[in-house]
DNA sequence: CTCATCCGCTGCAAAAAATTCACCGGGAGA
DNA sequence: TCTCCCGGTGAATTTTTTGCAGCGGATGAG
């Protein structure tokens, strides 16, 4: 699209952090780039960089210019995902944030469900911790998030919501194993991992663990689920996780149970987008069929 | 705003319906417009003009476009209202598309009051009827909407809200002037006067005589409340208006009684704006003052 | 301190893009 | 049938954008 054209410049430089480098990215000379820049700056009838020693930096103002500018390019592309649409094509592009839960079962089922029908549609599925997840879909960087508890809320669009109550991960062999559910105590009792601060799970179990003046106490800490499923099948300890990311199929050697309700509470999964944000034909579509297959999961 | 010019070579098009037209109307020549677009349509990736044996007109791809672009240029205003903003300089222009019965008292009255604490921002009242206002809205054409009983709702975003009992007016010697409240049965023995059946008085009416079994029967009708006050001054009639657009000042031999909300309902004075769409600082910053001038009314 | 380096910026010429001018063929309506 | 107005095009022209070379200034290393 040749009109935002300039916007993409100005992107760059704000990457790059000056205007040579940029220039050298773009494939085009500092001075073009920088007359350009200066074009804009007088046409839109303020400055849009702080000019440092070492390079630029964009001000208020130029933060500002790039949000209205990543608005605007996003409903530029839902406008031609619409305008495809009734030319009879069925094509687009979705991006979907989600937390790590979500990687391994959930999503790869979903997305294949709903290619077979519209097999012109393709996917970016990026891991996000909660935060990131809300940064992405406000920079325009994702259409959709998928997260489990999200923090701020703030411009983020809940399309569809799942409970989910946290189980523990252990050896069949475990003493806790045989039973159908679990008081949070009995596991504390036991050797246990965690997930760090930033996630959900973990942000849960400090809760509860506060309101029965126990403590964590974890032997591993770690970002990674998939990490921590798998060390259970390696040292004889605790794991926790939603059941989204789990499957009976998976355990080899290992059960997973729900910790009971009157612990803790069970946490939110949900979908969520832009706030006020007009999705791309495609996307919204897909969080449609999302939003569906959360309601199964949950059921 | 340069990058820009496209569309706005587009929308002359548009609206003149054939390209020489819009040409001679933007000052350049045909061919350099007809390029333009052509040039558009080849980066756009489809046609947005059907091309007829008379002119052009937009095809649907076209219309979302200039959706788009509506929107678009709307949001950029609402930036450069911002960056203004934050340079110290507190300047803006508010469009409000609204009732009639806006127009003589309150209106004016609110927008002075704001002015003399914001002197740098200009305003535009537009009088719509219902539709109308929401189509502006829509249309990105106005900022806000001040309207009686809105119709369609959609695209319509409730910002503030003010019960309006109907009020009957007639000249201080009718034979009801005397009652404090009147019923809407009464009211209808003596000739009376009504507006169009396209404003929300009207409607609220014609609603209430249909539970009564009875039928309204005018001797004047009229798109204009300010005709139908002035006509009270001529015969004696009875004629219909919410109270916002009446002042005691202006009523020289006539007075004004509410009808009895046994009869008819009051109805809903809404303030609203464009569904989702981010209002420019000075349009936000008045709506908010206007909200509160509402609530006044309202006690 | 000096010196090398990287920065944004500018004058001028070259290249690219947009505009104009003149004109074509086609459909609509008198 | 015969204008008239339409969108479109080729070539020349004007305007805009870019590249090149170089200036002055700030920074950080030696």
């Amino acid at each position: 699209m040749r009109h935002l054209q300039t916007f993409r410049f100005i992107e760059a430089v704000m990457r790059a952090g000056s205007i040579r480098k940029a220039a050298d990215d773009m494939n085009i000379t500092a001075s073009a780039l920088n007359r350009r820049i200066q074009r804009f700056e007088e046409d839109f009838g303020y400055e849009i960089f702080e000019r440092l020693p070492r390079g630029v930096r964009l001000n208020p103002a130029g933060e500002l210019l790039m949000q209205h500018f990543r608005a605007q390019d996003s409903d530029l592309r839902r406008v031609l995902g619409q305008v495809a649409d009734l030319s009879g094509q069925r094509r687009g592009h979705v991006t979907v944030a989600c937390s790590q839960a979500l990687i391994p079962y959930f999503l790869p089922r979903e997305i294949a469900r709903y290619r077979e029908h519209h097999p012109g549609v393709t996917f970016e599925v990026k891991v996000r911790d909660r935060a990131a997840a809300e940064r992405d879909l406000s920079a325009f960087d994702s259409d959709l998030a998928l997260v489990f508890e999200p923090m701020h809320m703030v411009d983020f669009e809940v399309l569809a919501e799942a409970r989910q109550t946290i189980h523990a991960i252990m050896r069949a062999d475990h003493p806790l194993a045989a039973r159908p559910e679990l008081r949070l105590r009995d596991c504390l009792d036991y050797p246990h991992i965690l997930p760090t601060k930033t996630y959900g799970v973990r942000a849960l179990l400090e809760l509860a663990v506060n309101n029965l003046s126990r403590d964590l106490d974890p032997v591993v800490e770690s970002d990674s689920f998939d990490f921590m499923r798998h060390y259970v099948e390696n040292e004889d300890v605790i794991a926790f996780q939603i059941p989204i990311g789990l499957s009976q199929a998976v355990a080899r050697g290992t059960v997973f149970k729900p910790l009971s309700n009157r612990d803790l509470p069970s946490g939110a999964l949900l979908l969520g987008q832009m706030r006020g944000r007009s999705l791309p034909v495609a996307s919204a579509k897909f969080a449609q069929a999302l939003a569906q297959g959360m309601e199964q999961v949950s059921a």
